[in-house]
DNA sequence: CAGTCGATGTACT
DNA sequence: GTACATCGACTGG
């Protein structure tokens, strides 16, 4: 399967979220590829949606999230953790979705390592921070371009919509009611995170 | 199993 | 100061 070009991003985010749904994120680290299945997203949006890093226009921190789409955001928050996200729509339009989960698939020792030895492997990548670590995704990421060379998204068969579990998003107060989670109901690889509404 | 709570840096009021 | 797109250790049942 193909790498995912710009144009799969630049479109509407909520589509574009449900349809990262199965895709396979990669990540090349010093020569070795890392790469999972997605099974959770959140759909974020400058336009009506006040939980968005976004809402308040660019600034130093955001930049990233406002480049075409194709791009990887990755921010830092509560004081130790990372989370990334995929830009979406066009140049200055501030909207991206996070990946919230993330089934291991290749280079499961080398996560288990960046993890830290005493971690279930069912919590390697349960939740968008804990799969950041594993995946080897901090500052230096921020920005890069999701086109294989070191981070991408390779298409995969689309899940079929029975198959897609929707809910409020994880972790937020702003904008709560907005049903933007979209997980694969049937993976065991899904956040416990627990829906804000 | 569920609930609580501290850690810890950055952005923003 | 305060909030924060979280996690892991700890508690009690």
């Amino acid at each position: 399967m193909a790498i995912l070009k710009p144009e799969f991003y630049e479109r509407d985010t909520v589509l574009v979220a449900r349809e990262l749904l199965g895709k396979i994120f990669v990540r090349k680290l010093k020569g070795e590829v890392l790469s999972g299945r997605i099974v959770e997203v959140e759909a974020y949006h400058q336009i009506g949606d006040e939980a968005a890093h976004s809402c308040r226009g660019r600034t130093g921190r955001n930049e990233v999230m406002f480049r075409r789409g194709g791009h990887l955001y990755v921010y830092f928050t509560y004081g130790m953790h990372f989370c990334m996200n995929a830009v979406t729509e066009g140049e200055g339009t501030g909207a991206a979705v996070l990946i919230r989960a993330i089934e291991p698939l290749k280079g499961i020792e080398t996560m288990r390592r960046l993890r830290g030895t005493k971690i279930p492997d069912r919590d390697l990548t349960r939740g968008p921070a804990r799969s950041c670590q594993a995946f080897g995704i901090a500052r230096e990421e921020n920005g890069l371009l999701l086109d294989g060379n070191v981070v991408g998204i390779l298409d995969a068969d689309p899940l079929p919509d029975a198959r897609i579990g929707v809910s409020c998003r994880v972790g937020i107060k702003r904008s709560r009611e907005l049903p933007w989670r979209f997980f694969d109901s049937e993976s065991d690889w899904v956040s416990k995170g627990k829906p804000s509404a």
